[in-house]
DNA sequence: ATTTTTAACTAACAAACGTTAGTTTTGCTT
DNA sequence: AAGCAAAACTAACGTTTGTTAGTTAAAAAT
């Protein structure tokens, strides 16, 4: 069962994915959930708080996610594709508040730096992941950044996309886009 | 030299990239070109028009760019490297508006439709020289939604890195982006 | 059954919003 | 130097914003 406040966050990620944070009001997200705006403040405390939740929530499994498969014994493919499921699941869990986190981090007032501490951390983990790769000779010598954004803007666009393709298999779109990033869609 | 009314729009949009359209106000905008808010209405005439100005104009050399691309008789790789070498140089030509175009085209009112009928058509000429590739046995059997949103997903976020790797020469950048889209990183 | 707590409500606030009206200054043309 | 158009200004407008205060109804605990 849902709480209010659960409800409240929900919904509230939906709205700020269809038209941002900024541009949801307070009498928006009430009427969605059925109440009066003043009501809401029976359960949060401010509408930058519900943003930190949204964010931050999603942030912190990111980061100490990619920090486990870093830390892991497997090989550099198998580090590579975890990081794609961890992605794909994670936007599975989080669809609308993957937009929050995309777009809308310069709003969270006091958070801000407690997320760019999170996405720096990030990026850290996985650009060790792709130095390891080029280091054991199993990743092209490609300059680090390019194979770092490249990977990361295709999965960070995910939540775009994917709930328009319902029928899209999880685990085989695991695999298509392992194919597709690590090997390339030319023969 | 700029006029007053182009200052007032490559402003708006870099103000647009830090904030989103609706957290940036009329005095905001006003105070970074150094006039006052009731001024701007002298050279502008809403701040919807801004956007409707900062976002169709590139969507429109978007989407006429790609069918010039499709329609040419190139084969489909270079097909592919012409498509990564326009994103490239519209995200060098533009670096603020490139934002707006992916987040704040929901706020364009009456241009919405217009936004959208550009990103569809913009789309299927994509899936196009991708049918096209995999028909000529050029490109591999992967599914066609994947091939397409991660090579445009990759492409979508250039506007977030590539002012940060100002060292990074264009030339080279498409090069890199064509090996790691097309042929993948890992040997 | 009575008290206490939870969560809804109405009403209103002060601040900020996009925009308009009317006026003054600037800078070019004659 | 005079006249004019472009572009700045001040002041204010009606709305909308996030949020608070005070009240009431329902639900839970005693």
């Amino acid at each position: 069962m849902l709480t209010r406040k659960q409800e409240i966050h929900i919904t509230a990620a939906r709205l700020f994915k269809e038209k941002g944070y900024s541009a949801v009001t307070m009498r928006d997200l009430a009427a969605a959930v059925g109440i009066k705006a003043a009501s809401l403040y029976n359960h949060i405390s401010s509408k930058e708080e519900i943003l930190n939740e949204v964010i931050l929530v999603i942030a912190h499994e990111f980061t100490s996610g990619i920090e486990e498969i870093h830390n892991s014994k497997k090989d550099i493919s198998l580090k590579l594709e975890a990081v794609i499921a961890q992605h794909v699941r994670l936007t599975m869990n989080h669809p609308y508040g993957m937009a929050s986190l995309n777009n809308d981090w310069m709003h969270l007032g006091k958070g801000t730096q407690t997320y760019l501490d999170l996405r720096d951390a990030y990026e850290k983990y996985f650009r060790a992941i792709i130095r390891e790769g080029k280091n054991t000779g199993i990743l092209k010598e490609i300059d680090e950044e390019v194979i770092l954004f490249s990977i990361l803007g295709t999965l960070r666009n995910l939540y775009q996309w994917m709930p328009k393709k319902a029928e899209l298999d999880k685990e085989e779109l695991i695999i298509s886009l392992y194919q597709t990033l690590l090997k390339g869609i030319e023969f």
